[in-house]
DNA sequence: CTGATATACTTAACATCGTTATGCGAATGC
DNA sequence: GCATTCGCATAACGATGTTAAGTATATCAG
């Protein structure tokens, strides 16, 4: 059976060689140039190869998000576990969102920005059920049941004020992303302004 | 001059036909099944006349969405005309936003939300300069600045804070537009989560 | 070793998109 | 009445995502 299992990796290594060369053209051309054609030039493959792994743009695009959020979810947790006081650690996994989103503009678009076709199919698998998003939600949830806990924050619904929350990051997030030129105060006076005035809006 | 009048007029009013019917296919089909080809159907002219009134189809957008946002305008500044007490104009007006925004999604999703193409001299037209968008953003923070006034915000960066409370609302109806399927606890009760606990945030 | 089958990939094509160059007929101005 | 301008259309270009059909090559059974 090696013989399989060699078909296997091979098969494997290209997928990934595809996610890989994806990657680099979705950040180096930015979200709306990026195409199946460029990605399959890039990797001297023909544009239908890559329907042989991927089962079309979006689901390509959404392994590749799976993959970069699967290293915010990684920080968040770290965040998370060395967190002393609860509202420090709230605090800093915030800061810790909007800045990866602004460092992966790219990324954070097609993941949280972009409206993915609705009615298909698709819709369900953003965001919601399995994967680092729910993850990543995670964190945040237990991070505000923490300080509800501690008696840093009022006694609150627990999902209300985390989606809450979220809203807030992700607005400051995608505002900086997807209008960079508007003319905004110092970017990081806006978003510690954002947290600050959240988390005191939160507070007992 | 009568007759060079007319032809004026006819062209304004062409213009308006297809502004007319883009809203309607921009509304009806969504943002991402709207083309100038069907909307060229729809008014039963070539796709090419359409290139003869607006630039293209940002430009077309865009006209369309200063249309649909001056109503916005409209509605808050009316908000803020009729406000007695200066924290209910505020509040009232953060929710006209969000509801408007979810009471027109692809209206939304084009001004907002959607990347225009940077580095064009498109980017520049969005948002900032004139344009319904500059207004509305005034009557923010306008609303920012009584409220400072009158002693309920405490002393406050007016533009940092403004554009605080203008992303946290951009935030909310955002995700609730692009997401609609995720599993929000109930809307109202978010968006009031979201308000109640910027204004606290930003209390004396 | 030989013939059948499955695998990996390509070529060609379809439908659609935004947009431009060219052309044509009719209304207008002299 | 003639030249011109104006309003609009036809045709085309280049690009997109995606599918159908075909072609080699590698694997496997006998």
């Amino acid at each position: 059976m090696t013989v399989k299992e060699r078909r296997l990796r091979e098969k494997a290594e290209l997928r990934q060689e595809i996610l890989d060369a994806a990657r680099e053209l979705f950040v180096r051309e930015g979200y709306e140039n990026f195409s199946m054609r460029k990605l399959a030039e890039k990797i001297e493959y023909s544009p239908t190869t890559i329907y042989l792994y991927f089962k079309d743009k979006a689901d390509l695009l959404f392994n590749l998000c799976e993959e970069t959020f699967s290293k915010l979810v990684q920080q968040l947790e770290t965040i998370a576990s060395l967190a002393t006081d609860p509202l420090d650690g709230l605090r800093a996994g915030m800061l810790a969102y909007v800045e990866f989103g602004v460092k992966h503009p790219a990324n954070y678009l097609v993941t949280f920005v972009l409206p993915h076709p609705i009615g298909t199919p698709d819709s369900e698998r953003y965001l919601c059920p399995t994967g680092m998003g729910l993850r990543a939600f995670d964190c945040l949830r237990q991070a505000v049941a923490e300080c509800v806990r501690a008696g840093k924050f009022r006694s609150l619904d627990l999902e209300k004020a985390s989606q809450a929350i979220w809203a807030v990051l992700h607005g400051v997030t995608s505002l900086l992303v997807v209008h960079p030129d508007f003319p905004w105060v110092d970017r990081n006076d806006l978003v510690d302004q954002v947290i600050e005035t959240t988390i005191e809006g939160l507070k007992a």
